[in-house]
DNA sequence: TAAAATGATACCATATTAGTATCATTTTGT
DNA sequence: ACAAAATGATACTAATATGGTATCATTTTA
């Protein structure tokens, strides 16, 4: 049961690098070298978050990307949802083989309060605080 | 992101299905028929079950399957963990990308806290819990 | 105006999940 | 005794999700 996927791990791990580069306009080639990750899926993951407003995007000569929003308004569950799409935990199993058809559902009141706990727990996880770890 | 895969669901139908019809030895068959899964599918979810101790199993003519355990002493948790693993939220994402070399990780701390929380709302949710919801 | 960047898109590889098929072994009802 | 009815073991296939490549078009600016 992975709870972050690769795609996810880099996209942190760029938003990172580029967090802490100030405001300045990184190119998908430094971040590559500095990451030490594939080419190609990164620059498909850089232009996921660009659509998905989560960086913003320049074109040409001395473009590349840089936070579209501030990093502390960037958490982790976002960035899950992106990739791995939404927590759907709360999704019925048993196809109402277990809940009566009548009324709601216990097990699924239970499942959503899991949920509700696991973005709870994620939210305060942006990328202005792993950025700030300052690890190497 | 889906918290439960079938292999689960069907043990948690399964697992259901027999808690309600008292201590009595369930034969596969029944179970199939009932559930309406998958015949080979089910019966090596059951012999998994069998192994792990969820399950006890009796071979020959009358055969079957029943509860090893009280049935609120099987908990969604360790079914997920049997069927898919150990919750590994908290594995080292960024394989020291991010963390001090020295210390613990903030990270990490974070993660296993959203893992601690995830289990102790899952706990509660028991087969006999399941099974009392009386559904169709 | 060419170099350096991103955009779009189609493709391939690997891993995980879901499901099948077959045959051996055990038990028991008649 | 023995055949029927059950589980045990195991190897295989199919579908889906994840991880990763490759190519070419477009934009910008030094
Ligand atoms: S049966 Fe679907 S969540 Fe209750
Ligand atoms: S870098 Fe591995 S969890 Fe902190």
């Amino acid at each position: 049961m992975k709870l972050i996927t690769k795609n996810t791990d880099y996209a942190v791990r760029a938003l990172i690098y580029i967090s802490r580069s100030g405001k300045r306009i990184v190119p998908a080639s430094e971040l590559i070298d500095a990451l030490v990750v594939p080419r190609p899926f990164l620059r498909k993951i850089l232009q996921i978050l660009n659509k998905k407003g989560v960086l913003k995007s320049y074109k040409g000569k001395s473009g590349g990307f840089e936070l579209a929003r501030a990093a502390e308004e960037i958490s982790l569950v976002d960035l899950i949802e992106i990739f791995q799409g939404q927590f759907t935990l709360a999704e019925c199993l048993f196809r109402r083989k277990i809940c009566p058809n009548t009324g709601t559902c216990a097990l699924r009141n239970s499942l959503s309060v899991v949920e509700e706990k696991v973005v709870e727990q994620l939210k305060p996880i942006t990328v202005k605080s792993l950025a700030s770890f300052n690890g190497r």
